[in-house]
DNA sequence: TTCCGCGTACTTGTATGTAAGTATGCAGGG
DNA sequence: CCCTGCATACTTACATACAAGTACGCGGAA
């Protein structure tokens, strides 16, 4: 586990760079999925004691990264195929909304400043740098909701996004991927340029619709990672 | 201020207790938008340790019930007119994609349940009784959602739906309201019915905005309930 | 060999103590 | 009268100690 002490005094409160470490850790899958996490061993880890600890868990609790068994333990929740579709379903629904209300409301330098996050969106494609992809594809989604003037979609969207994440981390990025994420990209750019609500939800539905694709593969490379789902 | 001393081993840990005391507290407005509150206070009423008192809190930080200021105190927010309009998008955005899978989903069964929910909220609103109503009223969303497939669109659009609350328990309940709201039901149970899911959409994205119709009347009557907004 | 029972070592939940920082009121000087 | 500075009482953030309950392994009996 790559869990390290943290650096006190630099990023806020220790409960949350305790939360922001273990988020991280899970959705990099770096703390596996079903394994047993203890309060005394992250609070030793993380150079803290169990109260910090303790918060940063109520909180990926209640965002269902982990579970709590009282006189039990606290464990990794197994990706659950019912919970990433219900993280797809919560952003989708969200985004879409945004990105029509963004379509009706689009002002010419928006439309200009969503257009240079894609022109640098493309050139880092060429170099493979998923990272710096990754942190740029933030920023247009963030961008779509802060122009419809629902930043909160984008709060909440964020939230639940770690559970896609977590399962696009386990699959293997496909050379081409980062190309069609930039090309439909350029599409719901289009779409917005002229205006048109429509065009705009469907193209974007399509879009966050890819990351979903490769679930099926990562279940059967990975069975161990996910929950029995029932039925 | 009307909370009172906590019942042990009842409804499960002493932190959970204390969020729904606390969380009922703010949505009726018996803990006061603005107000300071203590967690040794807060501890001694509930007759519980700080430590469950904090835990509570930080759920209601992360909903936004409470804004928590270190070394200062903690306070019930005020309500932000933005805050509830974010509440609104949310639930109108999750809800009525709910409501359009389940036009295409629905069962005979799930329509003839649903017409037993309408039937008995009409029996209610005779006697005026708006708490068994305001039940009623959440077990016909929810079975929306539970139709649509997706119940955790309701658990998210529920968590919201206290920010929209807290407005509703300020205006007092209008003679015919309760008659509208059955009305716009019976509606949205027609389109289902139907299987028309642009229908069921617009009826019940109308249905949702009546709640917003009370807004400004309310801020002008508790004006220091709501915070200054900018702009 | 197999099964039962108990003790130990762990877990989370809760209580309490310590540290650090802010607002407030009062005293004293201008 | 007004302003400044400090002591005090409060707050949250964190650390630590205690309580209650579960899993598991070991020892003994059938």
């Amino acid at each position: 586990m790559r869990i390290d002490r943290l650096r006190r005094g630099s990023g806020g409160p220790a409960s949350r760079q305790a939360y922001r470490a273990l988020r991280d850790a899970i959705v990099a899958a770096e703390l596996e999925p079903g394994q047993r996490i203890s309060e005394n061993e992250l609070a030793e880890r993380l150079a803290v004691s169990r109260t910090p600890i303790r918060e940063a868990l109520i909180r990926l609790r209640d965002e269902r990264f982990v579970q709590i068994v009282p006189q039990l333990g606290t464990f990794v929740t197994r990706i659950s195929v019912a919970a990433v579709e219900d993280a797809q379903f919560i952003r989708e629904s969200l985004e879409c909304a945004a990105v029509r209300l963004a379509a009706t409301r689009a002002q010419d330098g928006d439309i200009a400043a969503l257009a240079g996050l894609v022109r640098r969106q493309a050139e880092v494609t060429g170099h493979g740098d998923y990272d710096r992809f990754a942190v740029l594809d933030d920023e247009f989604h963030a961008a779509l909701c802060e122009m419809a003037g629902r930043p909160v979609a984008w709060e909440v969207a964020q939230r639940v996004k770690g559970h896609l994440n977590r399962v696009r981390r386990l699959s293997l990025p496909q050379p081409r991927y980062l190309d069609e994420m930039v090309a439909e990209h350029r599409l719901v750019l289009e779409a917005l340029d002229q205006r048109d609500p429509d065009a705009a939800e469907a193209t974007l539905r399509h879009h966050l619709r890819m990351v979903l694709s490769a679930l099926p593969a990562i279940r059967a490379q990975h069975p161990d990672y996910f929950e029995e789902e029932r039925g």
